[in-house]
DNA sequence: ACCGATTATGCGTATATACCCGCAATTGAT
DNA sequence: ATCAATTGCGGGTATATACGCATAATCGGT
């Protein structure tokens, strides 16, 4: 029987090997998973601020910021001030759009070998129930 | 649509949520979600080593190091020369056990909590979607 | 135009996590 | 018994993450 595993603990272990497994997929283009998605985002978002980028992460804002900094001096984005004079807007550079390309195809690669392993029902049932977990009641 | 959502990102932002939730839950007593975990497996493994907590928990045993240096620190363990001189066993303290009664209460209010959210059926796909993706091929 | 409230960031501090290197203790082959 | 290989651990460094305080810029009510 069930001991009652630790939800919580569960979790993390998990997101703990899977980022892992994304980390070595997409390392040859010098990114880690979470760099990515943040290149992702800044990339979609369009010269997002901080703060815009922390809420599309989900990330406190100043995570981003300290994950930003290590992707500005990797050359991959650069900071400008906005037009209102607190904000920095984030913009990938040449480097960092091209970076972005080679991750892409890699983490492609291994996004669609993991979710094989779940099946199309299976990626559903898994949103469906991170979603009621953290959904707010 | 598919938005073909990164499944690494989508697992790391639920186990961030969620562990906040069990941080929340359990803070009172005066540790973390994944302090109490370490507590929880040091009392059941009965003087473990850093290496054998390690593997229980699946984390580095650097990792574990540190994480448990926080706790000696707070008092809740010992740290004591094993049969092997090179190792360190694990202890609990009589704090530590108090903390260990006094959050394992909390904890199962909140873990009974999201598990209900889940239904027996969502909680036992839940964890075979995550075994499905962290097994080994 | 002023001044208080709000907003966007930065920085200090702290935990959680991993990788690599070095050291000391143990073990194993001879 | 000796010495090379292995093992367990600590420490350096680095990312990922959050909370709270400080500061500068903006906005709003008067």
């Amino acid at each position: 029987m069930h001991k009652h595993e630790c939800l919580c603990i569960d979790l993390r272990t998990a997101a703990n090997t899977i980022t892992s497994l994304y980390d070595d997929a997409i390392r040859e283009a010098g990114v880690s998973a979470t760099q990515f998605n943040q290149i992702q985002l800044i990339r979609s978002l369009n010269g997002p601020t901080l703060k815009q980028l922390a809420q599309a992460s989900h990330l406190d804002r100043s995570t981003l910021g300290r994950n930003v900094r290590v992707l500005e001096n990797l050359g991959l984005l650069t900071m400008e001030a906005g037009a209102d004079a607190r904000t920095k807007t984030l913009h990938l550079t040449r480097k960092g759009r091209e970076t972005f390309r080679r991750a892409a195809r890699l983490w492609s690669a291994v996004q669609t070998k993991l979710s094989d392993r779940l099946g199309a029902d299976g990626r559903h049932q898994l949103d469906r129930l991170l979603a009621a977990l953290t959904d707010p009641l």
